[in-house]
DNA sequence: CATGAATGAGTGTTCATTCAT
DNA sequence: TATGAATGAACACTCATTCAT
């Protein structure tokens, strides 16, 4: 641990959306685009190492410029942390938005859906680091950008869990008696935390299970888990 | 960010076992108490600061001893954090051993009173910082060092409900076509990160939610989950 | 001290002359006004912190337009201020010249009304910067300015005093052994030093003393100082 | 100006007690005087090249050390400079305290071994530095260190004139109208700025005046100026 | 003319680690 | 065993200066 640092390389470009596209004369007037850049480049590093470790250098190699230029754009390490990171929820809440779509399926339906794409976006693996990386360090380091990331990723997602439930409820397909906020965030909860620990640690090596049952399983056990106690009694008559 | 970083002041000794009692005379203290003290110390801050922000600095004081004294115990920084985490995951698994004893009175009851059991560990403030640091920190810097305590910990726990659960399949109380090791998992995935998340963080600040019924919906929705399809309790005469 | 150095606003003003007057259409002023108003900005910024700690970026904000401009009216930072103390003396000087004009009234009164009219400019808040700005960095960074300003400034001044003492001996109201050129600079670095002190300094804050008693208690010994032996006023019949 | 910003070679050893003695193995031990060493260093340099532009490299260098020993024993840039500069006036109150002297000698002998003596330490080449870069840079970047000077330094001198004054007006040898606190702060301000323009820029260079006159006039002059109107009556009947 | 963008060369500060005692 | 002293290697941030437009 802590030892060479080795430089993030900025060829790696991992993680979606990472790296430079290389067709630029490598001086000069991009300033439209360089915040954005910048803004990749810094999640890249910042996901990759942490936010202490993270070098303002490695961000700069990997966005192409150098490291003063940066304070060109933003104040501080913090700020360009902060922005990026606004920048990053703002595109999170963009993709929510559009995935909640469709009015009146069925809480099943509903549901499922929700899941299953949330899940498609734990499994990337950029979203393992940044994940972890926000929780942990951010939430540590400066609080007040936590609590923007959390409400703006995680609260939001609960709240669309909690809106279909509360509708399911209306539609006679949740027992009535369900704490429908408690119970969205237990879905959350417990597929991202399955998420990452299946998709983004090693834990899978030693303790196996196969990603669909893991998802399947959490999903319909919390499905039969909200019904109402009589048979699927449809509707409120 | 990267601020002031108000140094951990040795006196705050959060966390259980953490900081010296004081009651020894301070100068003569045996050189064979000296690791299990510096164990206490290094995750103390370690956790307080997490990994890489913490200073051996800040260990040092906090275990009432000067920096280079560390280096008589340990290689490394790094030597340190590994000790003392292996220290820790010893004792986690002594206790969780100590705790499991459980009888044959029903998957209901055995599953509410292990779930139970183990949302009280993980409101202790000291395993909030511990979980965080782990999860990301030393699983990112050390992998073979998280593997171990997973397995101790995560593992163990994973196990133990699943175990419950086949019990439960061959008493008729948990429906046959349950994947009990991914449920397994869901509960106590959900649990740990909603738990994390509600007393470990700010959230509840701006999205509040009492915390027994974030406890018992998580429960009863889980146990409503795996029930058989058919009417409630069937066997069991 | 190093410390956050908030910028000069460049709205504050203060100094005669300083900032812009904001009554022109902002872009399109003439090339022609362009290096008076940096010499402007440029002195008002220098003086405001000194030379070294002067940023051109404070300097062309002052001035209303962007760094880079200033390059294409000055070589350097160092130009800049050559060029603006230059430009500052020039104005000094003419000032001087302007004040000097004195008929044949006697010795005190032509000493008083100098040693006050001097006290007037000595207080003026911009000359206190210009003041100290000039008798120690310019000397340090740049002796040939210095000596300019010296020459122009300083010397002159005393050379009006000397002549006046000159022109006492010469009437018998001051007395024959008096080394004129030695008692003229003691009066006027007497002053200027008691008004900067007083005037510009915190030093009144916890060393009070009223200012008219300051001026006049140094004016009266003085002019007491060096009246012949005998008993006062001989000639002047 | 600004240029090259060849660093102080340690070498040069200007200023009394400015140097390390060359006498030391190059590392180690050398605690207790390191302090002391350093204060040395830091108004050396400080005064070489005034606050801003000291480089704590230089300092590390003069006093033969690296930089993060600076740190070792103070927390900062100002930290070290507030402290050397304590350390300085300290050492100029004791000898202030030992120049005062005798009691009941008569005004003039006081006054004129007090100016005396100050002169002459006005007249040493580090006093020159050390007054400049305290009187402009010290006052505008830290305005309570610049205070803590002009009382330990500046007022305790006005102070020693005003209080021989006062004992004059006792004994009838300072005339009864006099308002010895400014008076005393004329003297000593113009002494003061007189000595260091003429010692410590190339003032002369340009404007020549034999020093002692300087003095000697400057004191004479004053001498004159406070006596009693009526020829000098001594002791009051 | 005028400017936003970009950079090289510093500069203060931190911290794990080692040396001599 | 224990420590104060010392340092190398980094790293965030600044600023005068230049380039392309």
């Amino acid at each position: 641990m802590t030892k060479p640092v080795k430089p993030v390389k900025p060829d790696e470009s991992h993680a979606a959306g990472c790296g430079t596209d290389g067709s630029e004369c490598k001086w000069h007037r991009r300033a439209a685009d360089r915040p954005e850049e910048l803004f990749r480049a810094a999640l890249c590093v910042f996901m990759e190492r942490g936010y202490r470790a993270a070098r303002l250098e490695d961000v700069a190699r990997q966005a192409g410029v150098t490291k003063p230029l940066i304070y060109h754009y933003f104040k501080d390490k913090d700020d360009l942390l902060l922005k990026a990171l606004e920048w990053k929820i703002e595109a999170i809440l963009g993709d929510m938005r559009a995935e909640v779509g469709s009015p009146e399926e069925g809480v099943e339906i509903r549901l499922r859906r929700l899941f299953e794409y949330s899940w498609t976006r734990w499994s990337r693996p950029e979203w393992g680091r940044f994940h972890g990386t926000v929780l942990v360090e951010v939430r540590q380091e400066n609080p007040e950008l936590f609590r923007r990331w959390a409400e703006g990723s995680l609260v939001e997602r609960w709240r669309l869990v909690e809106d279909i439930l509360h509708d399911g409820q209306g539609r006679g397909e949740v027992r009535e008696d369900l704490d429908c906020t408690a119970a969205a965030r237990f879905l959350i909860s417990g597929g991202v935390q399955l998420a990452w620990l299946h998709l983004h640690t090693s834990l899978p090596e030693f303790a196996p299970c196969p990603e669909t049952s893991l998802r399947e399983t959490a999903l319909s056990t919390f499905l039969r888990g909200i019904r109402p106690d009589t048979s699927p009694r449809r509707r409120k008559p």
